[in-house]
DNA sequence: CTTGTGTGGTTGCATTATAAAACCAGATGC
DNA sequence: GCATCTGGTTTTATAATGCAACCACACAAG
């Protein structure tokens, strides 16, 4: 088979997620549905996407539980696409990519929104990573280990 | 033009940083470049990917200015691909893939390994996004800004 | 210097994904 | 009932992916 690889059995956890949110529109999709797009035609709209694309991906998204489907709000008979909590989980993805490229893009003048927030409309701090006791933790000062076993009561 | 769409000129962060890492590919050539890797036949037993994809990544990643090639370090006459600041910013992105893997995923005792501290072996904290003066944030406490125009002196 | 082997790729071909546009069914509006 | 909008599917063309074969150069042995 000559398909594209699926890293859906991979052990990395980076690969596992980006067997699920890991092409160039399922995350601009739930970009849009952070905030609130659910329509069919608003995404298709915003994101000036094919729309057999669109199909393809919303069923991927609502396959893997990113997102569901719910009678529209509006009362009409269609439906509206929205977040899970899953879904909702990949807020942080989408931070680090924004700080990513606000901090290396070649034309950073030609990014157009900032993060900021809402409560003083101020910026938003780059995201930290901390160790249990607080220290902030840079590549550098993390490794990775094998996972623990889960211990089971049976063996003792 | 039927060709993939672009997202280089779109004015949004998040479709530029897909545009550089958001393929298959480029983020588990990054993570293989954190931990160390750096010959392209080490790349290529450790990812399992086709030689020729491999050849155009390593390609469009030193074109991004994420990988540079030097000189062997062995000695031989070979090349050598490594991270430059700016591929090794994007650990967030990848710590954010991980952990998103970690709280969602739907079989997560497949995943084999964790992020610890090095210090002292303990896994990290979840990655936070704090305000400026320093309160935690989640989704629904940020909202976008348009970027501000950089001040110019010409039309001062 | 000739032969052999490993590294680091490129080329060719089959398959799959993506894209644009045409088409279509059901819901809605008049 | 007829036109139109929404939310798709189908069709067809092009681009990306994946595998395998091939190739050039470095390096080593004889």
């Amino acid at each position: 088979m000559v398909k594209r690889t699926s890293f859906e059995g991979d052990d990395c956890p980076i690969a596992r997620s980006l067997e699920q949110i890991g092409d160039w529109w399922s995350l601009l999709i739930i970009r849009e549905a952070l905030f609130g797009v659910r329509r069919f035609g608003e995404f298709q709209g915003k994101l000036g996407m094919a729309k057999n694309i669109l199909s393809a991906r919303l069923r991927a998204l609502v396959d893997h539980g990113i997102l569901a489907t719910a009678p529209a709000s509006d009362g009409s008979a269609y439906q509206e696409y929205v977040l899970t909590p899953k879904g909702r989980g990949t807020f942080p993805v989408l931070v680090a990519l924004r700080q990513w490229s606000e901090e290396f893009d070649d034309r950073p003048e030609e990014i157009a929104t900032i993060l900021v927030d809402r409560a003083k409309g101020r910026p938003v701090k780059k995201l930290e990573l901390r160790a249990e006791d607080g220290r902030l933790l840079g590549q550098g000062d993390t490794m990775l280990k094998p996972r623990p076993v889960p211990r089971r009561r049976s063996a003792g």
